[in-house]
This record gives structure tokens, sequence and C-alpha cells, in this order.
DNA sequence: TGTACATCAGTGAACGCGCGTTCACTGATGTAC
DNA sequence: TGTACATCAGTGAACGCGCGTTCACTGATGTAC
């Protein structure tokens, strides 16, 4: 499968060559989502868009319906490519290890240090940015931010219910909201990396998260 | 003292009877603080704001400078409000034990209440929104930001320094990451009781963390 | 108690700019016969 | 291989609206003598 764990750039999800119109749209699409982490969505305007990616305004509306539509563009291809990041990053770690608890552990190692590799390239998270400013967009984005966020859930709730048969946790625990700590770590992680100027704030996070993984399942 | 702990309504700072222009002022702040943390600052135009506070444009314009320093009160005015109302907390729990592991827990336990009953006020962190927006605002509000965050760390770190000290953890473990944990499970619930419209998530992962720490510490 | 002045808390009208969006048009590339 | 037509990937000009900001002015309240 050759899954790039480490590797520095972005997955894209597409294969086979791009047309001109295809190239152009994933142009605006790079540069709409450093922008919108960055500064927000309505602080964010087509005008800047189209004078980086080099068209004109009029081009803009050619790929995108309105602006609503670019949010559910730019969602629509970070999912994807989450997506498929994390599957991969996933499979790695379940190939290193037969155990579920073990493969987990591995997993959120290799996630951390990709995370922090990644900092530049995403110093944000969009679910976490379109959450933020919800009532700025229309009920589809926010309908497929909220799938996007329970994608997360639904990769890792099974996986720890599948470790919690192995491993009979020690204390008490929601497995849900365990599950959606994978989330609520990495989205802060990248808040506080950000705010503090601190690339390792998100590892750092991931990191305890993992810890607290270890000592809720291992055996003592 | 009489600390309210679980009160419901926001701690307001100041105290005697307020003049005129302050509680246009507060009124505006207040209308402010929920349109930024539901919509983004940028998307929060200002006649919005003075027709909420039955004001007229020009009005805002005599309690705020310009539309930055509204963003540099609603985050001044936050910031003393959330101050105040942890310092209260934490002072409930050491009065409730003597024991720094024991009065944190007690701590963790009161805070998760707190913040799920104070979801429908503030459905959001505006030092999260604020990050996240963060090109959109001048650099003295960015600092702010960060020393508002650098707050939250020094109230926990010396208190998990003091935990640490009377009881080794059981696994090695970075205290600063350790105290930055609160922002970032109150800042993350937060987001997933909001785009998961399910109240319980925050006080889910308050107690998560909570049971983290009890972990590390407590004697087994 | 009355008068003069200062400060407070705004009003009302106007400004220019940039925003998202539309629309008619166009040159380049692809496809059918 | 040439011609006709269709689709692709845009351009250029214009639109109206709402935004943040300014400025001259004003009535109400407070203070000094």
């Amino acid at each position: 499968m050759n899954a790039e764990v480490g590797g520095k750039t972005a997955p894209t999800v597409r294969s086979g060559p791009m047309s001109k119109g295809e190239r152009t749209r994933n142009r605006l699409l790079d540069v709409a989502y450093q922008a919108v982490i960055r500064k927000g969505f309505a602080a964010t305007s087509i005008e800047e868009l189209v004078e980086a990616a080099g068209i004109t305004k009029s081009g803009f509306f050619y790929h995108f319906r309105d602006k609503n539509d670019l949010a559910r563009q730019i969602l629509g291809r970070y999912q994807a490519e989450n997506d498929h990041f994390q599957a991969a990053l996933a499979a790695r770690a379940r190939e290193l290890s037969d155990d579920p608890l073990h493969a987990f552990l591995i997993f959120l190692k290799l996630f951390a240090e990709a995370m922090e590799e990644m900092l530049d390239a995403h110093p944000g998270c969009i679910v976490a940015t379109i959450t933020y400013q919800d009532q700025a967009f229309d009920r589809e984005v926010r309908q497929r931010n909220t799938d996007g966020l329970l994608a997360w859930r639904g990769l890792f709730l099974p996986w720890l219910q599948e470790i919690a048969a192995a491993y009979p946790p020690h204390v008490e625990v929601d497995l849900t909201a365990l599950a959606d700590g994978v989330f609520v770590v990495t989205s802060s992680g990248l808040m506080l990396s950000k705010a503090l100027d601190d690339p390792k704030a998100i590892a750092g996070q991931v990191l305890l998260y993992r810890e607290s993984i270890r000592m809720i399942f291992a055996p003592r």
C-alpha cells in the first residue's frame, strides 16, 4: 500500500491528470483554506482569493455557485483528505501490531508526530473554525460539519470498544466521550500551538491523551 | 466570602451603581459577545449591535474607538469575569479540602457542572474564537488573547506542581501540557456541545480530564 | 436658588470603499461526421 | 483532413447594498460660584 505516513505533503484525493479547470479550482480551495483558517470565513474576501489564484472575480463564480458553496467544497475536500489520512495512519498502526490497544497507542504516536509536522500547512482545523462561526453558514454546511465530527467518532469509538473488550478498563469511562477526545485534543492542541506559537503544544496534548488511554486500559 | 459557585448569572466585575453610559456600553458588549461567539467577528456588524442595543451607529463610536476596540473590550471583560469565576471556584474547592489533589478533583467537578449550566449563556469560548480568526485582529488583541491563555496556565500549573510534590505521578508527565489541558478540554468541549447539540459533551470531556488527573496522581 | 459653563451620552446625515453577485460575451479545446 | 457545433474556462463591466468611520451638532445632567 505504501502509505506515506509521515509525509509532508497533504494527500490529494483525486487520481489521474487534472484538467485546467480542476487545477484552478484546487488552487482556489488551497488559498481559501489557508485564509479561512487564519482569518475566518467572513473576513476572507473572494477578491483576495482570485487575486492569489491569478484569475478574475467572475472566474470564481464559474467554479462556485456562491460563497457558501466555497465553504461546502473546502469542507468536503478537507474531510476526504482527513478521512484518507487517518485511515492510512490507522492501517499502518494495525500493520505494526495485531493488538488493538498497542495499535491505538502506535496510531496516536504517529498522529502526534504527523500533526506537528503539518502545522505550517494546516495551522488550525476547519471543523473548529466552522463550528465557531456556524451562524455565518447555511444549514447544509453546518450539517456537513457535524457529520465531519461524527466521522472522527466513527473511526475511534469501534476501536475503543474493541480495546475495552480485550482490556477491561480500570476505571469507569464513557467510551463515546473518550473517542471524541481525539478530536478534542487535536483541535485545541492546534489552537494552543497557534496562540502560543509553540509547535510542540499539539503533540504534547495528543501524547497526554495517549497516556490516559494507556492508564485506562493497559494491564498494571 | 459567599462565592456563588453554581450560580446561573455571569459574574459582573464592577461594583456600585452604573452610569447610563456604562449600562449602554455593557449592553453593547453583551450583545456583541453573543454575536461574535455565534458568527465570528467579521460577520458581526456594528449595525446589528446598535439596533439590538437600541442606539444609533454613531453612539457606538462614542463607546468604542473602532471595531478592534470592541474586540479588545469584549476580551478584557471576559477575562476579568473568567478570572474571577475560576478563582472563586478554586477558593471554594480549597475550602472543601486541604489536600491539593482532592481540592483539584473537587474543582474539576464543580467546573464541569458550571460549564454545562452556562452553555446557554456562553455557547463558546471567545479565546478560541479569536485564536481561530486571529489575522482579523490587530496585534494588541492577539497579545491579550495569548495572555488570557497563559492566565489559565498560571492558575493550574502551580496547583499541579503542588499536587506532584505531594503525590509523585505514576507516569512521566509534562505538567505544563497537563495544566493547559484544562483549557483544551473546556474550549473543545464547548465546541462539541455546540456542534453536536449535546449539552453533556462539555462535562464529559472535563470529567475525562479529571479521571486522568486522578489516575496520574492518586495513590493506588 | 440662579446662572454659566463643562461634561456626558449620545443623534443624524453623509462619506467612500469594497463586497458578493450577475450578465453578456469570448477564445480555446473537444467531439461528430 | 476539414468543417460545425458544443463545452470549458474563463473575462470585463456594472450593480446595488451595507459596511466602518467621520463630523458637526444637541439635549440632559453635573459642578462652581
